[in-house]
DNA sequence: TCCGTGACGCGAT
DNA sequence: CATCGCGCCACGG
């Protein structure tokens, strides 16, 4: 279980972030946001600082919270006075399944 | 085995 | 926007 939540992790890519939250649920453990949490603390080498709070806020305390907040500003990922503007940065995992035709689609013009 | 804890999330107040 | 409460889930004592 802790391989998929790696993974899921793994797959934000730099300049981007996703939550805790998101993160379980592309693992398929939906409602796992603590248990993103926990890997993320008890296992070294993943993109740690790429992973916030829903909403973009920085969960964590004291200087990790400066580290994580520096480390996303060398990626180029910008703030929103406490939080990170996820309007820009926010990384979508890809659909399990079918993509979904949000209101167009002709794909075959 | 029960209980407290925590880098969470979300709706209600 | 700040807080609170409750649901969630794996760990450690």
């Amino acid at each position: 279980m802790r391989d998929r939540i790696k993974s899921a992790i793994r797959m934000v890519p730099r300049g981007q972030v996703s939550s805790y939250g998101a993160i379980a649920r592309a693992a398929g453990l939906p409602g796992a946001a603590r248990q993103v949490a926990w890997v993320l603390h008890s296992s070294l080498g993943l993109p740690w600082h790429r992973i916030v709070g829903a909403g973009g806020e920085i969960k964590l305390r004291g200087d990790s919270a400066i580290e994580q907040r520096l480390r996303l500003g060398t990626e180029g990922v910008t703030f929103r006075g406490r939080r990170v503007n996820m309007r820009l940065h926010e990384f979508r995992f890809p659909m399990p399944s079918k993509s979904r035709p949000h209101r167009k689609k002709n794909t075959s013009k």
